[in-house]
DNA sequence: TTTCTTGTTGCGAAAATTCGCAACAAGACG
DNA sequence: CGTCTTGTTGCGAATTTTCGCAACAAGAAA
């Protein structure tokens, strides 16, 4: 795994939550498996090291760790919803809807977005870990609208 | 309802679908029901009329007429999903995380964002119906970060 | 140590959503 | 009219996700 364990685990006993075995495991998961992870593959793997380990312990802690800022959320082009490890740095995604490929955005191309928004409309955008959906060099001429 | 019905109507069977009673009736509960209806709640409204209808059925048309361009989709602050009569020009939504309301953004505050994507990335983000989150006027002040 | 508080889990039930398939129905074509 | 093709639905099962609650466990307090 690549995450940094310790600092991790400070994070959350300083919040007054628990690092339990079960977390440990949860999120060594979504590590090794990568990006866009769902929550089912989550549970497999999980399950074979822990085989009591249940599924709404998989859905609670995915959504803990995401409340925690340590994992990200992502709908997926098909609506689902995919959890990856969030980074010290906001990226986003632009996911093409033919061939579901990924580009990965910096977080600084939202920059002038959000201050438009902030300037006119007084709101100050979340963009943690946005998803835009599209189409891509590739499918732009092969695929008719 | 306020749809323009033959319009839509002719629509459909020009692309070789067909107008049954199950997607009026639903198309009619969504136009009724206002923004952001749940599939829950167009089946309980549908269900009244209809007995034999479907939940199924409602998920199904609900996916076909977003297909269609005839309803927009959208997800919710609790992340669920919710559809609206899609009307002739796009728009978007500021969703507050703090008190849920809702701020209506017209398409052309996109422009730039896209022509962005568009030079930068050779990406062609579609952007039908975009719901961004974070925090309105209201909230900024009260709610500490 | 014992007691208390509170965060956390497992379990099973419930709810939400999707799927497969047989039956149906609209329309084309003869 | 009868026949075919194909889009569409209802049903029930399967799958995914959430919920409620009792039991558990870590740590603070006594
Ligand atoms: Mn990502
Ligand atoms: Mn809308
Ligand atoms: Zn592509
Ligand atoms: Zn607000």
């Amino acid at each position: 795994m690549s995450h940094n364990t310790t600092e991790i685990n400070r994070q959350l006993r300083k919040s007054g939550y628990r690092v339990t075995p079960q977390r440990q495991l949860i999120l060594d998961a979504v590590c090794q498996l990568g990006e866009h992870v769902t929550p089912e593959a989550v549970y497999d793997h999980v399950h074979r090291i822990a085989p009591t380990l249940s599924r709404a312990t998989v859905y609670r802690v995915l959504h803990f760790l995401t409340e925690q800022r340590i994992l990200a959320m992502v709908y997926m082009a098909d609506g689902r919803l995919a959890y990856e490890m969030a980074g010290p740095e906001p990226h986003h995604h632009l996911v093409c809807r033919s061939c579901d490929s990924l580009l990965e955005l910096p977080h600084s191309v939202l920059r002038s977005f959000r201050r438009t928004m902030d300037a006119q409309y007084d709101f100050e955008i979340d963009v943690s870990h946005l998803s835009f959906f599209g189409h891509c060099t590739d499918c732009r001429d092969s695929a008719g609208a």
